[in-house]
DNA sequence: CGTATGACGAGCC
DNA sequence: AGGCTCGCCATAC
């Protein structure tokens, strides 16, 4: 499951574990699964992600704390409205504290 | 197996 | 804060 060349699924596990409302970067993700460096590879794993998966892909933001999504079929839009709705705040500019909010195992 | 891609990261302006 | 360039890495074709 969390393993057998899937990189994109160990991906999804360490979003899955991200607590509500609290926030982890593309970078920190792909260093928890053990690819450090690789955070475009942890956004492309997302991007291919369903809504329905059940992976809280909108707790996943870059290191500036932004949202980067320049995806049509998942609107940054919609992540930010999900952010606040789970007690965090964004900026209009779509800009997340990550000194406050960040994910610390 | 080589090239292209991509929801990034860090550095620089 | 916002934008541009280069570098890294795992898939897709």
């Amino acid at each position: 499951m969390s393993d057998a060349g899937g990189f994109f699924k160990r991906v999804y596990v360490l979003v899955r574990r991200i607590p509500r409302g609290r926030v982890a970067t593309y970078g920190q993700i792909a260093r928890l699964a053990g690819a450090p460096g690789a955070a475009r590879t942890v956004g492309w794993a997302l991007h291919a992600l369903p809504k329905r998966s059940g992976v809280p892909w909108h707790r996943v933001i870059n290191a500036r704390g932004g949202i980067s999504t320049s995806c049509l079929t998942h609107p940054a839009d919609e992540q930010k409205l999900l952010l606040i709705e789970e007690g965090i705040r964004v900026t209009k500019s779509g800009m997340v504290d990550l000194a406050r909010y960040q994910w610390s195992k």
